[in-house]
DNA sequence: AAGGAGCACATTTTT
DNA sequence: TGTGCTCCTT
């Protein structure tokens, strides 16, 4: 028996599984053992190798990346195997598999980590269609439910009992004001969120308050010390009522798993293989997390893309990454550059941009897709003008047959939707911004989730101090606070003392009101058990008056609270048609408390989509404009002079520009408002690294009302400047049509009178109009505002859209 | 206890 | 410029 031809044939049976991957793909489906760094360009066909990888795994084991040869293996075996079959049956495709697999993995053996909750879901939903019902005991989850998955089994070895609670941002932020209060600290010197964070990098680098304590005295920093008891005293709150904020979860997971030999063990015999996504925004507390899971079989894939490294400023470590190969000597690294989205160009683009960081993996993105259109850059004259051309332009692209779902607009801060919102709303587009106020952080549905905590856990202090008041019962801050003291003087909880309020003197007054709280709360907690969740949840809103206080202000802001108030119980409702097994209450908290918002981005209505490079990750779309290309604003002033920074905005405008399918279109402004100030800015620096021949810099505006015209005498007068890339550009002509813009600001009242200048179209009711985008309709009414006028429009086979004439007009023509 | 005036403040965000 | 927050008034 020739061991080498079998293993050789071996490889090649298995391989026909993966003939739809490419050829680096196809390698790092079938390298299953040992570390591997896959390095995972943007638009690579990343989860397709990982589901492939995945498949492998269970199917074949180690076959496709071992030596071995079965002992029961025959020479008839090999031959089967060296003349396997075009068109095999199912009889031979079973025997194939028996000879070609060395161990397949059991899916409970399999850890998939990512970072999301949709990501999550993503990867849970594609292994389910590829893998049928194995996919539902492989561990695809985020770091966060992995590790309370982990900690409910044996919390109690690091202290805590299994049932713990979980903190957000919000709850803490409130312990650490609670604390400061109790240390007589200012919250002034010590803004919560600052201290926050100083401790959340603390516990990044795994550290306890003492250890932080003792780095600090180190130093001279008198805040930094005090801060290190702030560490301590949070520390121990969050202890005594039995909770974890988000960064605890994990930390308590490397502790439970370095302390307990017993525990560490059992992972690490469990996990026979661990794959890690977006391993580039990894801290480094998730990589000793990692590290020590996959510490047993040393069967750990990390994917990522250095270049796509975007989350420093919450920890993200590009170290881990970039050092992996330090951490596991003998690991084998893969990288897939083969893109699947963009065209040439747009890649081209950004292949140039990224190649200006320094200390990266380095990779360039190449596709099959052919040129593609130029990239187009556009200088325009205001924030103002800068929406306006995007909208025209998207309107444009409608035109020519792309749909509004099809164009998204990326941004680097979320201040600057307004102008856009503004520019689309007036013409009648329908966009949808992404971020912003999620769900489960507006306050009534905080205030109903504490309702239904402290039900489940009357001992919850935090969420009992934030609902005891709410809706109003005459409870002050001041007798809460005097509740708040007994207890801890005690040893017992808020509620404790709540249920026998009567008997302390210092209550007197209030101890009525106090005691039917706590009746209350008793009362819903014997009902809790009696009824089905969303009939429950129905009792709370009702019994705490929480919709009657509602219904009575009865303004807008009530309605639509009453609304969300609502909308939660269909979250009840969705969780228990998810999640059968434990249909309960505390059930249900558990789900929601490592649950943010599921589905930002609905597929469902066709709308344009607004949101931050930062939210866009991942994300792809056929055209992608990204505006305020500025320096100041994309690269931000605080990246201007420090290198690592810079380095990260470039990563951030990699990603921006990676985005899109067909057509990318940068545009920057001239001048714009900030900060109720005006300022003008040079083009971004990142625009200069683009290859003129990719390119396409359009600054001449189209005869457009509104548009500032480059031909103007006010703007010609203006000199000493030119385009930083001037040179560059003069290189390659055909391809930009930048002439010149102005370096210093231009007085507003020119602005304004190019405004005004241009005659409004003038409709009234009955006319019939064309518009660009939503075809012929008819004007049902015009309503005159300010100095513009709403019109609203009946378009055939569209429906009634209510346009500012001012602006759309300049996409509608009278009939 | 609630609403209003005045004031600092202002990347990016997931769990 | 807009907002979210504190503090002050009623």
């Amino acid at each position: 028996m020739n061991n080498e031809r079998y293993v050789a044939a071996r490889k090649r049976v298995i391989e026909r599984d993966f003939q739809r991957l490419n050829p680096e793909q196809r390698r790092a489906a079938m390298a299953t053992e040992g570390p591997l760094l896959l390095l995972a360009g943007a638009g690579s066909g990343k989860t397709t190798v990982l589901i492939q990888r995945v498949y492998n795994l269970l199917t074949y084991g180690r076959g496709s990346d071992c030596d071995e040869v079965p002992e029961w293996a025959s020479e008839e075996d090999l031959k089967f195997l060296e003349h396997y079959p075009d068109h095999p049956t199912e009889e031979e495709k079973r025997r194939a598999r028996r000879l070609c697999a060395v161990e397949s993995a059991v899916p409970w053996s399999v850890l998939a980590i990512t970072f999301t909750n949709k990501a999550a879901g993503e990867l849970k939903e594609r292994l389910a269609a590829r893998l049928g019902s194995a996919a539902n005991d492989i561990w695809a989850s985020t770091f966060h439910s992995a590790c309370v998955k982990i900690l409910r089994r044996d919390a109690d070895k690091v202290g805590f009992s299994k049932d713990f609670t979980i903190y957000d941002t919000d709850d803490s932020k409130r312990v650490i004001k609670d604390v400061l209060k109790e240390l007589g600290l200012e919250e002034k010197s010590f803004p919560p969120r600052d201290v926050l964070s100083i401790i959340s990098s603390s516990k990044d680098k795994y550290e306890s308050p003492r250890e932080f304590a003792r780095r600090m005295e180190a130093t001279n920093d008198w805040r930094l010390k005090r801060i290190a008891r702030v560490y301590d005293a949070y520390q121990e709150r969050l202890r005594t009522a039995n909770a974890m904020d988000f960064d605890d979860i994990i930390y308590h997971t490397v502790e439970l798993l370095q302390r307990s030999e017993e525990t560490r063990t059992f992972y690490q015999r469990k996990f026979r293989y661990v794959l890690v996504d977006e391993y580039q925004d990894t801290n480094h507390l998730q990589y000793l997390l990692t590290s020590l899971l996959a510490g047993g079989y040393q069967n750990i894939c990390v994917v990522g893309d250095d270049d796509q490294s975007i989350y420093r400023f919450r920890g993200a470590n590009i170290e881990n990454i970039l050092s992996f190969e330090k951490q596991y000597k003998n690991a084998r690294v893969i990288r897939l550059e083969q893109n699947y989205r963009s065209t040439q160009n747009i890649l081209d683009a950004a292949n140039a941009v990224i190649r200006n960081n320094h200390g990266r993996k380095g990779k360039t993105l190449w596709t099959e897709n052919g040129g593609g259109s130029l990239v187009t850059v556009k200088t325009t004259f205001s924030e103002m003008d800068e929406a306006n051309y995007v909208v025209s332009s998207i309107l444009s692209e409608c035109r020519r047959g792309r749909s509004f779902r099809d164009c998204a607009v990326l941004y680097r801060m979320n201040a600057q939707s307004n102008a856009l919102e503004q520019a689309l709303r007036r013409n009648g587009v329908t966009y949808k911004v992404v971020g912003g106020m999620k769900f489960f952080d507006r306050a009534e549905i905080k205030d109903m989730l504490a309702y239904l905590c402290v039900i489940n856990n009357p001992d919850d202090d935090l969420r009992l101090t934030r609902i005891i008041n709410v809706p109003a019962r005459s409870i002050g801050a001041a007798t809460v606070e005097k509740v708040q003291t007994l207890a801890r003087s005690q040893g017992t909880s808020m509620f404790e003392i709540l249920t026998r309020a009567a008997s302390y003197a210092e209550l007197k007054s209030a101890a009525g009101k106090l005691g039917k709280f706590a009746q209350l709360i008793a009362s819903l907690r014997a009902q809790a058990s009696s009824m089905e969740l969303p009939e429950f949840y129905e009792q709370v809103c009702a019994q705490t008056g929480y919709t009657a206080a509602l219904m009575e202000k009865d303004d807008m802001e009530s309605r639509g609270r009453l609304e969300n108030v609502q909308e939660l119980q269909s979250s009840i409702v969705g969780f228990l048609e998810n999640q059968p097994e434990d249909p309960t209450l505390s059930g249900f908290l558990n789900e929601i408390a490592l649950y943010t918002d599921l589905d930002a981005v609905n597929e469902g209505d066709d709308a344009v989509t607004l949101m931050t490079i930062h939210s866009a990750k991942g994300l792809e779309f056929p055209s992608v404009y990204v505006v305020g290309m500025e320096d100041g604003i994309f690269p931000g002033n605080r990246a201007i002079g420090e290198e690592e920074e810079m380095e990260e905005e470039r990563r951030l405008c990699y990603v921006a520009m990676t985005r899109a399918k067909e057509q990318l279109t940068l545009v920057n402004a001239r001048q714009r408002m900030l900060y109720g100030r005006t300022s003008s800015n040079m083009p971004s620096r990142f625009l200069e690294e683009i290859p003129a021949e990719n390119m396409e810099w359009l600054s001449k505006s189209e005869p457009r009302r509104g548009a500032w015209e480059d031909d103007d005498p006010f703007f010609r007068e203006q000199e000493g400047w030119s385009p930083r890339r001037g040179a560059a550009a003069a290189g390659s002509p055909g391809t930009v049509r930048e002439s010149g813009a102005p370096r210093r600001a231009i007085s507003p009242s020119a602005a304004r009178k190019a405004v005004s200048s241009a005659p409004l179209l003038e409709l009234v009711k009955g006319d019939m109009v064309e518009h660009s985008a939503f075809g012929t309709g008819m004007v049902v009414s015009v309503r005159p505002m300010g100095g513009d006028a709403l019109v609203e429009v009946a378009f055939d086979g569209i429906g009634t859209k209510k346009l500012m004439l001012k602006s759309a007009g300049i996409h509608m023509k009278k009939l």
